[in-house]
DNA sequence: TATTGACCCTAACCTTACGTCATGGTTTAT
DNA sequence: ATAAACCATGACGTAAGGTTAGGGTCAATA
């Protein structure tokens, strides 16, 4: 009655470990060559003959996998032995990693619905309205103290690239972010803002803006004229504390301090 | 003052391109080779040049992607030049899976959060738990009318294979659920069990059943017990309306009528 | 015991959407 | 004219297996 039976003392074969976890033989395999689960036993023939030790270690494989991640980090964990503590700290950031990914998808569903509206209305089709839509909603995020004082041109110019980036508004934001941090680091420091780190730091800064701005002049000035006069807009600013503002201002004029001296010596060259 | 300028008329180079769409120069190429996006301008000395026509469609090949289209599926929409309806219906049915999506994430999120409170609270951890959580997640949707009123030690025994098939639960029930609604036809139609199309339907059946038991005999056994007795059960046919719980009892019963005899036809052989 | 059918082995090429060189031509500023 | 910055084509690499191909192995049957 029962095909599979009388294989060795306790031990599986591939198809039928495949068959009871719901994956492939070819995936065991796999498994096996990148040595992420090589079976305890070996039949004569040279099968694969899993145990119920190798059982565990699949799972463990498979539910890392559902997660998210790669079989390689599956591997490293594997081999790293972890304790509970650090299983529950790594599912942790995972959770993290996993409601900023339903969060963009939420996204991505409003801007689909929205521009399903406009299509029928309008009886047109228009893509770039698409790209509009989803940078509108990155853009929403209080939490990107960074850019609330931009100038609308600016982002305007730049709403394509924040919705096909692959991380989005924080793939093109990030590195600016970082940089109004250290700005504020050096400024509490002392450092000065013509000596080498200062000038360092310029020039990061410049490139940056030049990445952003895709090196068009106009957008170029108005990005320039945005960053000093951060920290103006009455309006956007009531929402944030004080901390937040004090920093915001401390960043934002470090930064046009720099960049000042940065560009006034290297006017024809770069 | 601006670098780019002394191109053509009205036209940019891949790079320009590029940098305005924050994508990259290969990615252009990429999209020239394959057919979806040939620049409609070319230099003498044979570079790409790219009018705004072009950007255009750019922004829906762009557009598509972030919507998780494929490249070849982007092309096919594009020559297909719909009308604003059809878009709007493609657009439509992209919400709906970008819905399953954001609920089957959701599921994940879940289960992460459960699985790490377990292992807090245990100290220990046990990856199978996470199978059989996300397996119970998915298994909760009401709609799925066919499971519910197998046998709980079937459902256990699959809780692995739903959780870690690619399209989970659906990817592991959606055949079956065909087959149903076909043996509703069919009993409707006055299909006779014994004839060749009921003992087609009886064949195709019986290697559905295998799949998902993994051909475990007493999975198997308790299996077609739940199958037989499907409609029997008050308290999970509570929730049903009249018309569906009719529905199940004429599925279940042709199902039956149709094993029975393909099974005593084909009892050793197969 | 020999054969059969279901199963297993390894090897090797295929897939997506580009990233990353390598090599060499083009444009434009100086 | 020459360099800097751009562009072209070509070819190989990636992740996680899918998919043949060619050929042994296992367990049951004749």
């Amino acid at each position: 009655m029962d095909k599979y039976k009388a294989i060795p003392e306790g031990y599986m074969t591939v198809g039928q470990l495949a068959k009871k976890m719901g994956i492939t033989v070819r995936a065991l395999h796999h498994y096996d060559k990148q040595g992420l689960l090589s079976p305890s036993g070996e039949s004569e023939g040279g099968y694969r003959l899993y145990s119920d030790k190798d059982i565990v270690i699949l799972h463990q494989i498979l539910a890392m996998k559902h997660l998210g991640f790669s079989l390689e980090d599956i591997k490293t964990h594997l081999v790293s032995l972890d304790t509970p503590n650090d299983v529950a700290k790594a599912l942790a950031e995972h959770a993290a990693a996993i409601r900023s990914k339903l969060e963009s998808l939420t996204n991505t569903l409003v801007a689909v619905e929205v521009l399903k509206e406009e299509v029928m209305r309008m009886q047109s089709v228009d893509f770039k309205k698409y790209a509009d839509i989803v940078a509108q909603l990155q853009m929403k995020h209080e939490h990107y103290w960074t850019i609330k004082h931009f100038d609308s041109d600016v982002l305007d110019g730049i709403r394509s690239k924040v919705a096909y980036s692959p991380d989005g508004f924080a793939g093109i934001f990030e590195p600016l972010r970082k940089l109004q941090l250290e700005a504020i680091d050096m400024h509490e420091a002392g450092i000065a803002p013509d000596s080498e780190k200062g000038q360092d730091l310029a020039s990061r800064l410049w490139g940056e803006i030049q990445k952003i701005t895709g090196g068009d002049a106009e957008m170029l000035a108005k990005f320039e004229e945005s960053l000093t006069k951060m920290g103006e807009d009455e309006e956007g600013l009531a929402t944030m504390d004080e901390a937040e503002k004090e920093k915001l201002m401390i960043a934002s004029d470090y930064m046009h301090q720099v960049l000042v001296i940065y560009l006034a010596k290297n006017e024809g060259g770069n």
